[in-house]
DNA sequence: TCGACTTGCTTCGAATTCGAAGCAACTGCG
DNA sequence: CGCAGTTGCTTCGAATTCGAAGCAAGTCGA
């Protein structure tokens, strides 16, 4: 026994609720406009931005991976999708043989130039609307630090040990 | 051409983004734990946690599902799950007769046990470790009404119509 | 009471997801 | 050069997810 009880502050309870909630309700609204409006995952227009954002409009497999935190397997899928559709080409890199290099095509440009209004929309009319400038400027600066730590930390060192003896 | 560019003031997509980053990131971590901690998914967890907090024990399927969150179909298949693994009861309701009462069962409060002294570790290391106190209850005061601004937000009122006729 | 509509849950099929395993290309060290 | 270890991506199988469709029970108005 002796353990301190395990439980998070009722204010820290309160802010990791909210959080998973707003997110899922968030993504579930966007995850709908994107498809109504230009036959898009999630993931897909994740993607499709990420390679837009890019000066060069391209990206390696496994930076695209862990920039929308993703398995492999799943983006090689989606990368699949993608290409099929002609929104992305991938090419073999001229610098190591087995790595990817995924471009953006025009069209690729033009479905984003489509979904991204509504996509705005969305998130400003359902995460930003109750928010101040000066609220998401606070918002901004509190989970960015978070951001940096969880990138900065290790996946799995964080579960030390579990055990409960209890007995 | 004319349109206003409609994108968001850099302050909102650094919110945004964060957000989005950091719940992908700690929802990967918390997987990882509760998997190897008791052989939860997310899903399951949540749904046993939020039982085990009610004062019965018990939730009917609808409530449950819109308390994570989630789609009626995927919850009838996590149930099940939680039912086959005796963690739950299935049992139709008394007054109405097409709704089921899921409950708890004691195994399913020590699983519950079991997992959560890990998640709250992970919790609290990766999401607020870089969160002073006061910085918590601010994000809660942020969060709390942004999370009752989408609830009650109808989930697709919000795309009136979609169509960029453009020419 | 009857019939249309709503509500609550499950079943079904298709799509998406992940991790493990596999394969090819690189790197370091002798 | 040659071998062990690493890295980058894909393939594979199993599990999970969703929406649509189906079905039973409940509600409302005439």
């Amino acid at each position: 026994m002796s353990d301190a009880p395990p439980s998070l502050d009722p204010a820290q309870l309160g802010a990791y609720f909210d959080l998973i909630e707003v997110t899922s309700l968030l993504r579930h609204a966007v995850e709908q406009q994107l498809r109504e409006a230009g036959d898009l995952s999630y993931v897909q227009f994740q993607l499709l931005a990420r390679l837009g954002d890019s000066p060069s409009g391209s990206h390696r497999m496994t930076d695209l991976a862990d920039g929308v935190v993703y398995s492999r397997s799943g983006l090689t899928y989606q990368v699949g999708l993608l290409e099929k559709a002609g929104l992305v080409t991938r090419t073999p890199s001229p610098d190591d043989e087995r790595s990817t290099t995924v471009t953006i095509t025009d069209a690729g440009r033009e479905r984003l130039a489509e979904v991204l209004p509504g996509h705005v929309e969305v998130v400003g009319g359902l995460l930003f609307e109750p928010l101040s400038r000066e609220d998401v400027e606070t918002l901004a600066g509190l989970l960015a630090p978070v951001r940096e730590h969880m990138r900065s930390t290790p996946p799995r060192s964080a579960t030390p040990r579990r055990r409960t003896t209890g007995g």
